[in-house]
DNA sequence: TTGTGTGAACAACTTCACAGCT
DNA sequence: AGCTGTGAAGTTGTTCACACAA
């Protein structure tokens, strides 16, 4: 049976297996063991089998995952069957970037709406789209059926039009502004930020170049 | 005493806490309780207070932390007081967004070198450095001392730059390239996706959706 | 009296090891 | 004979609740 309430763990493992899945179905595979698959997503086979089994039962033992059947399994566990449209708010160098990206098309993200503040970027075209005025966010958000934001504005201004777009009706918030969001229950936030990234990895780095002159 | 080995899940966390105390810096306070810091870096006090406390003991019962001796004290341990020398490799529309972006000079990493393959985009000048071809990846890295890495390219070249840079002494990769890349025992890698993200922020809002279908 | 530091209970996640299906 | 699916054990992380220092 599909199960209920799949670990937060697995879900954001899920995307990884999709992609080692698509791949191996660009090659033509139709079959694949746990042990094959954990080798091309970077996980342990044993916690791959186990993510899966969240979702049902879709393998077959001896014998392994079909491929095509897991793709679609994944992507509708996923919700990437259903039409999602996407503004991304901020079109600094980060903004542009990531309008300027590709993947997010590429993954069944309907690019709908670039928002800025600054009139001198409002009306330029950025990856195909022209950017409009933040002014008429509720509006655009409303119309276009948008349920996740990409927040690429300054720290400073990132708390305000995050609760401008939960106010008009988004559901989902990448913030990649460098500051703390906070959005009610039912509104999911994930975070990206580039320099606690590269904080966290200088603390490894730090400390292994310690050890190495321990050794 | 200042604490052996650190958890993962507290040093993910340090930067957070960093960021929060630098904005109190800048407000002039002095010393900040648990439950205060808390609220500003979005967790809970408990858990702030039993990350700290593998710092060392910072606190004073009664009062709080000092916040310029914590700040001292974070930055520390995450090695942020060190030279990090720091090459970004690829510089497409990502790459050259992070080398525009100018974070990382702010927080204490030394932009060294860019690099690409391309030979329309060297020599072109972003964000106040000339890219270079990465060609010589290998004396960038040795002659400027670089330790960290950041991954920009297209999937197809990430694994086999990553061990160009490993194997040039790199000891810290962040990898931006939808791919997933190896590096041996001794290197920290890190993985920033952003249709990864979107994807785990997919599920939630597809989930809640349902939810509120059924209630 | 206030707020840290921490043992102890709890919860989540990972890994092992093997039963059982094909 | 091979590989999945999963109880059970092990590990890591979180939260509680309170002793204790200032």
């Amino acid at each position: 049976m599909t199960e209920r309430s799949i670990p937060d763990a697995t879900v954001a493992r899920l995307p990884l297996y999709l992609r080692a899945l698509i791949a191996l179905q660009e090659q033509d595979v139709v079959t694949v063991s746990s042990g094959d698959l954990a080798i091309a997503a970077g996980v342990n086979p044993a916690k791959l089998r186990k993510d899966l089994s969240h979702l049902g039962s879709y393998g077959t033992r001896g014998v392994g995952y079909p491929v095509r059947e897991l793709v679609d399994g994944i992507s509708t566990v996923l919700g990437l069957t259903a039409d999602r449209g996407l503004a991304i708010v901020g079109l600094g160098n980060l903004g542009r970037a990531l309008a300027a990206y590709g993947g997010f098309q590429e993954r069944g993200f309907r690019v709908a709406a670039l928002l800025d503040v600054d009139p001198a970027l409002v009306g330029r075209e950025v990856g195909g789209l022209v950017v409009e005025d933040v002014a008429d966010l509720e509006q655009v958000v409303r119309e276009r059926d948008v349920t996740i934001a990409v927040l690429a504005t300054p720290a400073g201004a990132a708390q305000q039009v995050a609760d401008r777009l939960v106010g008009a009706g988004v559901t989902a918030v990448l913030n990649f502004a460098p500051a703390h969001v906070q959005v009610p229950a039912h509104v999911t936030l994930r975070r990206v930020d580039l320099s606690v990234e590269l904080q966290i990895l200088s603390f490894y780095e730090h400390v292994s170049a310690r050890d190495e002159r321990a050794v």
